[in-house]
Parts: C-alpha cells; sequence; structure tokens
DNA sequence: AATGAATGAGCATTCATTCAT
DNA sequence: TATGAATGAATGCTCATTCAT
C-alpha cells in the first residue's frame, strides 16, 4: 500500500475510532444511569474527551443511542444471515438463531442493558424499533419456522409469526432477566433451555 | 355500611377519587409521550386540577409511576390469586393465567403501554419492579409448573422457574407486539396459541 | 367599583406590574450593554425576580426586544395624534412632531438608546420595525407636508416622502448624538434648531 | 519600483490579499446575517480558507468588524477630501461632500447594510465610531458649513455643528431607507435632494 | 384542600479560539 | 503559512417542586 493510501487509511482510522470511543462511552453511560439521566457531558468525560468533541461525531444526543442500536443491529444481523446461510436444517437454524441471540447479548452487558432497557424506554424509539432491524430479525426466525414446517420438521397448525413471536419473547426475557439478576451467570446456555421448550413443549 | 356513608368517609372517599383521577390521567398521558416527556403539569391538566395539586396526593413524578404500578400490579395478582385458588389442575391454571395475562392488558391499552414500555425505560424502575410484585407474579408461575410436575402433567426435565420466564416472556411480546401493531385486534385470544406452543413444542 | 371588580382589577394589575418591571428591567440591561450581550439572567435579577419568571411573561429574550419597542411606538403614535389633531397649521404642526420626538427619547435616555442603538442591531428588526410602527410615524409627517404644500405654506417642488425623511433624518441624528454625548444637555430644544433649517434652508 | 516587484513584496501582496478577501467576505455575511448572527466559520468558508486562517489575520471576530470600518471609513475620507480640495466655494464643496457619500455606500449595498445597520448594533461601536472616523467627517463638513458664514453663502444664525449633523442625518436616513426598501433604486441622485431642502427649506 | 404564580437548578448545544501537524 | 479537529465556556429555556393565599 502507497503512503497516500495508508495516510488517508489512518486518518479515516482515528475518526472512526473517536465516533467509536464515543458510542462505547454512550453504551456505558446509559447502561449505568439510563438515557434520560445521561448528560452529554458524562459521555464525552467517560470518551476523554470534551463535550463540543461529540457534536463533532453526532448530531444530538438521540442520534448517539440511535447510532448505538443500528450499528449493533447491523452487526448482529449480518453475523446471523451468514452463520445460518451455511445451515441446513430448520431446527438446527433455529438453535443457531438462539444461541447467537444470546451469546451476543450475554458477551457484552451493557449493550444489553441498553437493548433491553433504554431502547424501550420512549415509544418513539420502539416504533423505530420495531419497523427497523427488528422486524427484520424477527423475519428471518419467522421464515425459518415456515421453511420447518414446508419440510416437515415443524407443526403445521401454528401461525408461523406467532411462533416466532413467542420464541423471540421467551430469549428476550432471559435476557432482562440475565441483567436484572443480582447473580453472574452465563447466559448463552440458557439458548438450549427456551428451545428445549420451544421444540418439545412442557406437557409429558 | 355506616362509615363509608358518614362524613369522614365521604372525604376519604373523594381523597380516593381524586388519587385515582391523577393516577388515570398520568396512565394516560405516559403512555401518549412518555415517562420522561411527560409534565406534571400534563399530568394535572389531564386530571382536571391544578399543578400544585398533584403534591398533595403524591411526592414527586416518579411516585406517580410507581404507584401506577404498584397498584396495577397489586389489583392484577390480587385477581389472579382468586381465580387460580379454584382451579386445581396445573394446566388449566397455566391457561387461566396466561388468558387472565392478556385479558387485563389487552382491556387497557394505555396501562399496557406504561407497563411495557415505560416501565422499563429505566433501569431503576427494572429493579424495583423485579423486586416487587413482578417477582411474585413469576412465582406464582412457577409453582404452578412445579405442582404440574409433581402431579405428572408436566415434564420433569425442565427448570420450573426457566419454564415460567419462558411462558412470561413469550406472553409479554404479545403484549409488546399488541401495543406496537397498526392493526387493531384482541389481545385476549392469543394466550391460547402462546400455549399450544408452550405445552406442545413446535416439533411434529 | 363592586369587590368583584376591585379584585379582578387588582390580579391584573400585578400582572401588568410584573410585566412593566421586566421591560423597565430590560430596557435598561438592553441600554448598558447591547440585546446581544444581555442574558436574561440579567434581567431577571435587574426585575428583582427569578429567571424563570421571565418565560412566564414573555415567550422568549428576542420577544421582549420586539415588546419593548411595540409599546413604546405605539404609546408614542398615539399621543403624537392627539396632540397633533388640535393642530390646523402644518408647519406648526410639524414642530410639535419634532419637538414630541426629542421630549419623548430625551426624557428617557435608556429607552432611547435601546431605539437608536439595539433595535438596528439586526436586520431583521429593521424590517419589522420598517414594516410597522416606524412607517406609520414616516406617513404621519408625510401627509402634514403635503398638507402644507396644499395650502402653500410649503414649496412644492419638493416630494413629500424625500421631505419628511430629511426631517426625520436630522432629528434621528439629534438622538444619536445626544445619546454617544459625554456632555449632558437636554435635547428637546434641538428640536427648534432642525426645524431652522429644515423650514428656511442654510442659504443666506 | 523594484520592491514591490520582489519576492518579499509579492509576499506582502500576498498576505494583503487574503486580508482583503476576509474583509470582503465579513461585509457580505454580516450584511446577510448580522453580525452576531455571524459565524467566523461562515467567513471563513465565504473566503475560501479554513477556520483557523482567519486568526492569522485578526485576532477576534471583533477586530474583523472593527477593520471594515476602519478601511472604509479611512478611504472614503481620503478621498472626500482629495476631492474637496479642489473646490472653492462652500455651497458646491457641500454638495460634493453630499454625493460622495451616497455614491460610495450606493456602489456597495453590503458595505452600506454593515455600515448602517451592524455598527450600530452595539452601543460600544457606536462609541468607537463617534470617537473615530465618524466624528473627522463630521467636523469636515462643519468646516465646510463655517467658512461658507464667513464668505457670506450661508445664514450665520445657526450653528455650524448642528447644522452639520442635520444634514449628515439627513443623508443617512436616505441611505437606512435604501437599504431596507424592495425597490431597486439609484442612491446618488438623492444627494440633490437632500441639499434642496438644506440649502433652501422647506417654506415657500 | 386547592390553587397557580414563582422559583432556580439543570442541560443540550453552539461557536470563538487554539494548536498540533 | 495553512489547516481543521478539538476545546470548553457560555446561556436560553424547561419544568419539578414549593408556598402564599
Amino acid at each position: 500500500m502507497l503512503r497516500s493510501d495508508s495516510f488517508i487509511g489512518q486518518a479515516r482510522a482515528v475518526v472512526a475510532d473517536k465516533r467509536e470511543a464515543i458510542l462505547r462511552a454512550a453504551i456505558k453511560v446509559f447502561a449505568q444511569k439510563g438515557y434520560f439521566n445521561s448528560k452529554v457531558a458524562d459521555i464525552a468525560k467517560e470518551a476523554g474527551i470534551a463535550d463540543g468533541t461529540v457534536y463533532l461525531y453526532f448530531k444530538s444526543k438521540e442520534e448517539i443511542l440511535r447510532s448505538v442500536f443500528d450499528r449493533a443491529m447491523e452487526e448482529f444481523i449480518a453475523e446471523g444471515k451468514r452463520e445460518i446461510a451455511e445451515i441446513r436444517e430448520a431446527d438446527k437454524r433455529l438453535r443457531r438463531i438462539a444461541q447467537l441471540h444470546l451469546e451476543k447479548l450475554g458477551a457484552d452487558r451493557d449493550l444489553a442493558i441498553v437493548f433491553q432497557v433504554e431502547l424501550r424506554g420512549s415509544t418513539k424509539f420502539m416504533e423505530e424499533f420495531s419497523g427497523g432491524g427488528f422486524a427484520e430479525y424477527l423475519e428471518i426466525i419467522q421464515r425459518t419456522i415456515q421453511e420447518g414446517q414446508k419440510a416437515g420438521v415443524f407443526r403445521k397448525d401454528l401461525k408461523p409469526i406467532t411462533a416466532a413471536k413467542i420464541l423471540y419473547g421467551a430469549l428476550d426475557e432471559m435476557v432482562t432477566n440475565w441483567i436484572l439478576s443480582k447473580r453472574e451467570y452465563p447466559l448463552a446456555p440458557m439458548a438450549d433451555e427456551v428451545l428445549k421448550v420451544f421444540f418439545g413443549g412442557i406437557l409429558k
């Protein structure tokens, strides 16, 4: 790589680094105090920069929250799609999705808090959330269930969208409980517990 | 009853009425704009009283939110316990719980919004929530599942607490989706859909 | 007057008093530091009230400035019209207008400063100014000149509007100089000086 | 001349050019948005340079405004003196001064706006203005009137300083009106209108 | 008990100025 | 010289809460 390439590349990296730093700081601060109770100054201090600098990278406090969500969701969905593409059977796919869900959030407690708690703090966000990446995520689950029904692996008397919501809701609750729990325990293994019920039901 | 007819009793009733009015107003306003974006003045206007009057019945804005939750949860649990007491079989009990859950929230959209969205808007509330009525609610479900296992109706290789969370999470998700949905549809019937999966699983 | 009248009247008076106090404080502060360099807190302190109270009477800092101008201009024009109505001859009328102009501003140095200096501080205000009371004022002068021409008192080879601007400009400059002058001298007498030239010219 | 062609001379020219460019940019921006609403960044962008570069040529935003005034006034007075030196009769001199006044400002609307509107936006500037070039300008008019009185061309019962202010005020008002007018018309011809009144008065 | 005017702490955002490169 | 990213002081406005009536 020539010098001008690396030079520009470096500049970009620096810019990305600071954006990244602000985002990381925001996640931490939001997780700790909640979005509305967090001051932009808190984020700046956590990121080790001046207050005004935040506004060189984000238009407003709200945009920071939106960015936290967008970036994480995008990354999550991209990785999910990649992994799933290689799995054929619907039930195994579902298992992988559930595992990924809990692995990802279980690996970053602050991010998980922001996702579970803060993003729901306002109907506005919920609606954007609903219309954005979240809907896409739910759709992936739904489609997988549909394919499983077609393949004869899953019961056909269930509406795929409802089944998808049930699975999502169950996983979501695992995360919420994990966040609020005083005990420290690994989140990812809960995926298999959820699937045990989701696949086989609780009836004897 | 004499007392409730008495002068003092009447005064108490009036007091209760105004508290009630403020609470109803708060639910409406919180549902519309979110807790942090709601002004105490909004609530007062909605309740048809002066701003200052709010503080004769509640110590702070936060206490209003807490009260909204406490009162609803208390009422919900009381009614739940009453209904369940009369049901013997664990699976039928669970069905009734699920139905009640969705019936109650499905009957009061504003309250549902506050429960699903606003109460999670801050970790603080979530924690109190977790330690308060919510934990009790989860415990009722859990115990029912345990009894079902003892009675041989439910599989024994599932941790009751986890199964309880799964059921709760699934129901919770139904409510959230119902709130955010642009379509109007009855929420209560979703209980049976959830139970179909929860009881029988999705595998063929 | 009955009690309920005086009671309400008193309430109104109190409200008007506070509005008035804020306006007076604003004139003083604006005159001293200029509009842009004045803090709302300065005005509040000068008025002896809390910062927030300002916003119970005015929507914004800008509205205060607008109100200062509106109120003064309105009062000025009303009084001007009243006085002039009783004067028949155009030249005497013009003399009274000129005197009033300098008397009014000469009686309230702070108000004069705001008028001469601050209201021109922004093109925006100038335009509103131009379209508002100011245009009306100029028109009164213009019409008087026109009537004088018709009556054969004034030369007919002058455009009334131009002559009006010349008179206004000359008076205005007297005020500006008076404000900026380190010497203290009465402003009103300058009116006659201006008219000596305006009426007779400087040529021998 | 050698020096101006030399390397150093060229460097100076470049420096002057950039200063000049900033000044021109500032006049445009100030005229458009007003001094207080103009950002240094706006000026830099208009001048086609980086924000920081402005500070290599001016100490502060305020100094830019001062420089706008100083340079224009200096140039104006110099040219005025040159032209007047060749005119003997006081009345003709006064006419030339009035024409120059309106020609100059009428030729550069942005500069005129800054002069008429922005420079008065603060008492501070007004005072400096008063003590600086402006006083000198007024003195030139005053002296010319005095000479006219001595020569028997002008009435002797007028204080020259007052007469000078009257002329200045009238001309100034012509400029202000021209700036605020929606119609486009040439400003310079107004000089003769003003003089018609100033010399002959409006009485028949 | 009820009112609503008054309070004043609190905060997102802007922007003139600096300085490392 | 020139750059433009970074700084951080500064402030208009909001709103939960109080309190005199």
